[in-house]
DNA sequence: TCATATACTGTAAAAATATACAGTATAAAT
DNA sequence: ATTTATACTGTATATTTTTACAGTATATGA
């Protein structure tokens, strides 16, 4: 994608928040008026300018003719892709590009609460709540948790998953398998970040 | 939401269809090309009639000027909610609106196979599968399965959601609880329809 | 120093567009 | 039998809008 100019890019976005905001496109003068231009050449040339660069197409003759072919968003973020987390290096920030397995398109709101990725699981230390490995465990981030709470919890080299139990120094991370057992933290002695909890969970057969 | 003229519908949907391809809205002209008005004047007669009963807003003094505020699909299905069916009694089509217990909005591609509706899991002959009492099981709706899916299947007075096993006249619909025995099927003497298969799987935390 | 790209102002005319007005036709309701 | 709502045609005009043309200014690289 060719890159565009610095007022190139405002006309685009003007042209977008107009479109948003109206539900047409906007005219030449109304760009003007937007942008502080005095003539409509002004907005011309950038419209010209943007659809030689394949950002805009411009229906000629039409009044308000401008389509959005690309706009500079849609080429960060493709909107509705919920990243995957998988296995987290210590110290790495959860979300990092480097961290994301893959995206599933699906929408944040589909649980009770909203989540911002999903985890996959590793290790069969939840399986008694019927949590398996591979599931993705929806997270929402929050350090907002009660006890009970299924909880992302980062301790000094690891990331794990567990019930939430705290009661004044003492943090206990519960499993759900009597195979492993609770890990017992005591907060004046050692730190213990919360990412997030669980709102949700999803398994592909 | 106050009822359309068979004609209204008409102007409607063609706004809806020309901003959908193009972008931008049409004018009265060209909404007379489309429906073979030979006067601009029955496109405007139309759109003011649109506007007063509140389906779509026309800007005053501007081209193109209509921006859509209702649009009738959006009024009868939201597009991205899917279904969640409850307990089906017996002999009702599954999708009725009547099984339908409410919808919750997700990508129906969010799992590797598409998928048509959420089927509410009631009992713990799974269990051991990890599937739980209320967790939703994504069902793609097809006849077409193999010897160990998890597949939807209605016999005489239930429906129920089992592992798959066929050899010639013989049905095998196995559970995952050891408390649960396997159901076995002479498709000589009964019927059992095949609804779907499951290729996915949500919980709420 | 000269060319070149970016970024405009200002003007004007042709074309597109909204919109008012004057009618016609038809079916359903009163 | 008459009104009322729906559904147009046909014409005309004021206004909006695109778009071409002629300039100006500034920074950047050659």
């Amino acid at each position: 994608m060719k890159e565009l100019t610095k007022q190139q890019t405002k006309v685009l976005a003007c042209v977008e928040v107009y479109l948003n905001q109206t539900g047409f496109p906007p005219t030449r003068a109304e760009i003007c008026k937007e942008l502080g231009f005095k003539s409509p050449n002004a907005a011309e040339m950038h419209l010209r300018a943007l659809e030689k660069k394949g950002y805009i197409n411009i229906k000629s003759g039409s009044s308000r003719g401008i389509s959005i072919i690309k706009s500079q968003q849609e080429y960060e973020q493709s909107g509705l892709q919920i990243p995957v987390i998988g296995l987290v290096a210590a110290g790495s920030p959860t979300l990092a590009e480097e961290n994301i397995e893959k995206r599933i398109p699906c929408d944040p709101e589909m649980f009770a609460d909203q989540f911002d990725y999903f985890l996959k699981v590793k290790g069969l230390s939840m399986i008694d709540a019927g949590i398996h490995e591979d599931d993705l465990v929806a997270i929402k981030k929050t350090t907002d948790v009660k006890n009970g709470d299924l909880v992302v919890v980062r301790l000094e080299d690891e990331v794990t998953l567990k019930y939430f139990k705290k009661k004044d120094h003492l943090l206990e991370l519960i499993p759900a398998n009597e195979n492993f057992s609770t890990i017992e933290i005591d907060l004046r002695e050692q730190e213990a970040f919360i990412e997030g909890k669980s709102v949700g969970l999803i398994r592909t057969h």
